[in-house]
DNA sequence: GGTAGCTTATTAGCCGGCTAACGGTTACTT
DNA sequence: AAGTAACCGTTAGCCGGCTAATAAGCTACC
């Protein structure tokens, strides 16, 4: 058996490298890599609760719970109390938060450019369908 | 611009799901998900040295350091000091890390079949060929 | 209404990645 | 020969993932 052929094996180094440019490009943007992911959901729906963010990440409750709090530190996002439920919090993006998305578009831009440089239009769109079905 | 449909929110996305499920599977065989990258450059090369090791995995020193330590504590791989220069260690296989290897894969094997469970044999193959070409 | 059980957030502690910084060796240069 | 530069391993400390356990609040059911 040769492991280097699996899709799992071959999955998981390509993260690695795509990892460490995700957060270089990020980082230029003053966030880390987690919190990009949590503010990407905070900007399609404001005032989420940290379960319902967890659940729509597809992450753990203590993982959402840490990345809150440097996204919180850094004032790109407020808690609040939910009124119907007081174990509940709701999470608010700040102003700061609201407008860095500008700025991590560009970032984007740049890191998709990145990572899709060594493929064509077509095998573009080929990878990004795969992994869209990988993801179910 | 949708951050959703870009080819870095995908792969970022993928991975956490994989990882999870990489991580559970290993754990079967009683190793952890680093550990078993580190043992399969052992399996091709036995008696590296840890910034080699660093090196073909795309890894930083300290983080294979680490890796180490675990396989070391749990006598899946020993250390020697290397004859000709006493700043380099060599990582050699124990029994146990040389037999792990066919538990391994066994596991490795449900892993892909279930990482895959969705595509086509033909899809399957274009994935890996995509994922090669995006780790150059 | 009271209790039992579910849900939410949080804390502690683990693994896997990283950078920065340090100590000890080797190699190079002068 | 001396001194400087490069290299190897290690430590400390950060972020991002996880599970297990806890405290607090809500629900549901008897």
């Amino acid at each position: 058996m040769h492991f280097e052929e699996s899709a799992a094996y071959l999955l998981a180094k390509a993260t690695v490298a795509h990892r460490n440019a995700l957060e270089k490009h990020v980082n230029s943007v003053g966030l880390h890599s987690g919190q990009v992911f949590v503010l990407m959901e905070l900007w399609k729906s404001d005032g989420q609760r940290q379960i319902d963010l967890a659940a729509r990440l597809n992450l753990s409750p203590p993982t959402v719970n840490k990345i809150l709090g440097g996204l919180l530190e850094n004032d790109f996002v407020t808690r609040a109390k939910y009124e119907d439920d007081a174990r509940s919090t709701r999470i608010f993006l700040t102003e700061k938060g609201v407008q860095v998305k500008e700025d991590l578009e560009q970032a984007w831009d740049v890191l998709e450019d990145q990572t899709l440089a060594n493929l064509t239009d077509t095998e573009a769109l080929m990878l990004k369908q795969l992994l869209q079905k990988l993801a179910e």
